[in-house]
DNA sequence: TATAATTAAGTTGTGTACAATTTAATTCTA
DNA sequence: TAGAATTAAATTGTACACAACTTAATTATA
């Protein structure tokens, strides 16, 4: 067991199985006129609005060097629009814009069409998904609010 | 159980636990003046020395656009030369320098260095491992060259 | 065998990622 | 309470990642 070769190491496997995934959320995406991050930042935004951008980069584990341009992204869609925190002006509250309210009745078909992504079996899924949540909180991953 | 919570995405984790790996080998890596896509084409280069950039391609899942670039670095570093194939012009030949061959000494500190990121037994490791395989496969990953 | 089709790299443009730094607001503390 | 420390965004610079396209070499075929 050569532990330098390719086919020995753990993070690969990671890495390519996370950049397909992505790829195949690109078409299923793009008619929504969302990419992959900005994707994930309205979940969040659909599960709790009106928050700060560092509350979701805390959830996403995006900095605001990565974050900035995704909502300004999101802006100029029309999907959220930003306000400031009168009680603290350094915080920026995102919040969810009527198209961005209405993206998430064509949002719900995503996750079916995501399922076959995987070719996965119900159990299989499962199986998976505990697995990798156990290892996000074993890498520090996984906020204390999750789980619903 | 809501299909659009953020928690409730296999995608998810799959994206944030790619980016720690690649984030902690980062500091692994920058002794040896790599980056993580540089590593993996050293990875490919110690197996099989004097290889195209498009076999290359065909192994990491990468494509022109970004290979050339991550090539052109580590030309830069000293590590690969390339030529062209005088069979057909078309292919670039990349092979390791004296100094891309040397690197391979210092690199064989970095597994054992990584096991640590995982915080995984060996016995769960080899369970991650597999299953990974499994999904690479299922995905369509997985050329037939692998396991050694 | 000339031309069409294919192929391998390279190029261009867009959008992340992230380290490091800057700016402005807030909080801490001597 | 004035200056120091901290914090949230934004900015800058580097390096992917990939779709779409271009260029040049090779192969297929009418």
């Amino acid at each position: 067991m050569n532990p330098l070769h390719l086919s020995n190491q753990l993070c690969f496997p990671f890495y390519s199985i996370s950049k397909e995934i992505i790829k195949r959320y690109r078409h299923i995406l793009k008619p929504l006129n969302l990419t992959y991050p900005q994707y994930l930042v309205m979940l969040v935004l659909w599960e709790e609005d009106h928050v700060t951008l560092k509350s979701i980069g805390e959830r996403l584990q995006l900095d605001s060097g990565t974050l900035t341009p995704v909502a300004n992204k999101l802006i100029e869609a029309g999907y959220v629009k930003k306000t400031r925190n009168p009680e603290d002006e350094r915080q920026l509250v995102i919040q969810l814009t009527e198209r961005g309210h209405a993206l998430q009745k064509e949002a719900e078909q995503i996750p079916v069409k995501v399922h076959d992504i995987y070719g996965l079996s119900e159990e299989e899924y499962v199986r998976y998904k505990t697995m990798l949540d156990d290892l996000s909180m074993k890498l520090g991953l996984t906020s204390n609010k999750e789980k619903c």
